[in-house]
Formats: C-alpha cells, structure tokens, sequence
DNA sequence: CGACTGACTTAGGGCAACGCAAGTCAGGTA
DNA sequence: TACCTGACTTGCGTTGCCCTAAGTCAGTCG
C-alpha cells in the first residue's frame, strides 16, 4: 500500500523506531561514517564466498575439498578465499595427520574467526524470518535447557534493548586523532 | 593479544569451542547446507553497496543524493540498489513534500528492513574490537541507563549462551519435506 | 520564462569474482 | 614402480559490480 508496482509483499507498514543520534552526530549532514567498523567489516567478509567458507567453519569443516565442495564453491575460489582468510587471521592452516595418511592442513577458525558467530547467527536468523517460508533448516539450541537461542541487543546493565531504545554516540577519545 | 598485523602469528592459540551438531546433522559428511538462511540472507545484502546503503537508512538518511553520498557510491548504484531494496521490501519508497518543495521520494526501512539491525550492530561490534585500532568511531548506548549496548547470544530461558554452550539441530517438521 | 535543484538514466569501460577444464605435485598404497 | 588421492595451481572466458561523464526531466524560484 505504500505504492510503488511490483508489489514488495507484506513488510512495509510504519517506519520501525531507530537510534537517536547524538551530540556531534545529530547533524547527519556534518559527518561521515567513512571509518566505520560495519565498512571494515565488510571488506574482511565482502564476498559470498568468504561468507559460506566461515559458515561451514562453524559447522566443523576442516579439509579443503569438503569446504569447497559443501560450500558449493569452485576449487580455485577456494583456495584463494582460504589463503586470504588465513592472511587476515580468521582462520588457521595447521598441520594434522591421521594415522596411515601423509599430513595435510586443516583450517580453522581462530579467535578472530570465531567472533563473527554472533553476527553469522543473527544473519542466519533474519534470513529464518524473512527469507525461509518454514522458518530455517538448522535452530540453535542452549545445550544445558534445550530452549533455542537468540541474538539480542542488550545493554551492560543487564537491559534487553531494542533499537529505537539506543543513542548512537561517539565515544569521547580525547588522547587522539579528532576522528573524522 | 592473539591480535596480529600482517603476520599470521605462530600458533593461532587454542581453537575456540564452536557448537555442536546434533541428530542427523551430526555426521557432517552427510548433509549439505544449501538451504541455509544464511546464504539466502547473503544473497540478499551481496554487495558492499547494499550493506552501505542499509548503514546509511539505520543512520537517518533518506534521500537519493544522501544516500550516495554518504555511502560513498555513484549515483547509477544508488539508484539501482535502492531499487533492488525496495523490491526486496527491505527499504519503502514514500513520497514526502516539505513545504515550498516539490514531493521527492524518501527510502526508509521496513520492518524487514530494520530487523536487519543485530547483525549489522554484530558486524560492527566485531569491525570494532579486531580491526578498528581505537576502538571504533561510534558506540550504542542504552538510552535510558546510558550503559553501552552489545550483541549477545541468550536463550529462551534467558540464559546467556556462548558459541561452544549451544547444539546445531534440526527442527523437527513432520509434516514437510524431507528438508535438505 | 529561464535558471536551478534533485532524482534519476544512459553510455562506455575497468576490474574482480567466479566457474570449468586441465594440469601439478607430494605422500602413501599395491 | 605404477597408481591413486588430496591439495592445490594455471588458463580462459563470463558475469556482475562499480565508476566517470554526460544527459533527462519535473517542479520551483526569481
């Protein structure tokens, strides 16, 4: 109803509550969010590929034909996503060896690697939402109360937040660069 | 202090504990995860474009020559990935007119759109602790109690949950396909 | 009525991501 | 020694994202 043809499908509706911006951020006209972490983050992650590699690490992939082949990805991509997301530091190539075979390298995810979760997780459960029309294949489950998990704001005095309950602000960093 | 520069630094540490498969997801060789919401999700916020794009809707911004400017985008992109937004109904094209101005489209996110939020925080969260050297330029903070705001992992009981505390399952759905 | 602004579109080209097909190479097995 | 498997690499063509530059077009202001 909002107009527009092709008919967007359900969504729509009123504008959901966002954060507030904050003391030199309120004028959204004086600033720029070109040194921002989400951009950042991007770049490490940009590709489909780099994406689906680090998802099958979560799911306990290890050897290079199983990350190609699960992942549904050529062999050359990768090797190359591989190498890269070693050189960044999102996972490590070590060396194991099973009895009777010759070593061979394992990928893993470091601690680096394995901080993406919570945002893979929240992807994974936004696509369940909007995107699976049976609600997702795979759920997460707390282990110890089998009740399933999921990825909340919440604030470091305990709070369970929502967006429109946020300010955005720019942490004062007084010893440093005046940011930009 | 795992951290790291260009050097992929030694031993990577310990292997952070990740989830466990559970059912007939265990035998990992089994089963692939091409349905998976995470790849649907990908597909949909691709490009750097599009995430940008998002970025700038959660900050406030509205119009066409904002959001490529802002995103730092060229105007044919803008134009194109604000149309494939709008299609996919994570982004509403209203007219507005303010007075004195002729009606000109503002793009706001839907609630689709807008449920987008914990996983961009979650990237952003990440962006910041590993590859921003200060920190990162802005924070969300609980605007009530003023305590900074985080992306985190809790179940149904309200338990908070890390990776290694939850099981991968199957849904059960016995009325539908045999899933895969 | 002509200039101007804002929201786009069109044309043309570069580059990066990806897939396929076909090697290469080292270690282990027969 | 010959063969095989697993982990890659090389070559090549396609597709898609993105940029610059240059329009277009509608409504407003002077």
């Amino acid at each position: 109803m909002t107009e527009d043809g092709a008919a967007p499908a359900g969504a729509a509706a009123a504008a959901p509550p966002m954060p507030r911006l904050t003391g030199v951020l309120a004028p959204r006209e004086r600033w720029q969010a070109n040194a921002c972490s989400l951009a950042k983050a991007i770049d490490v992650v940009s590709t489909r590929s780099a994406f689906l590699l680090i998802r099958e690490a979560f799911y306990g992939t290890t050897r290079f034909d199983d990350f190609a082949e699960r992942a549904g990805i050529s062999e050359p991509v990768c090797a190359a996503r591989l190498r890269e997301l070693v050189g960044e530091g999102l996972l490590a190539r070590e060396q194991y060896q099973e009895p009777g075979q010759r070593a061979r390298p394992a990928y893993r995810l470091t601690e680096k690697g394995a901080g993406l979760f919570p945002a893979l997780a929240a992807l994974m459960q936004w696509g369940d939402r909007w995107l699976a029309e049976d609600g997702g294949p795979v759920k997460f489950r707390h282990r110890e109360c089998g009740e399933p998990v999921e990825v909340e704001l919440r604030c470091a005095a305990g709070h369970h937040t929502e967006p429109g309950d946020l300010d955005l602000v720019r942490p004062d960093r007084s010893g440093s660069r005046p940011a930009r």
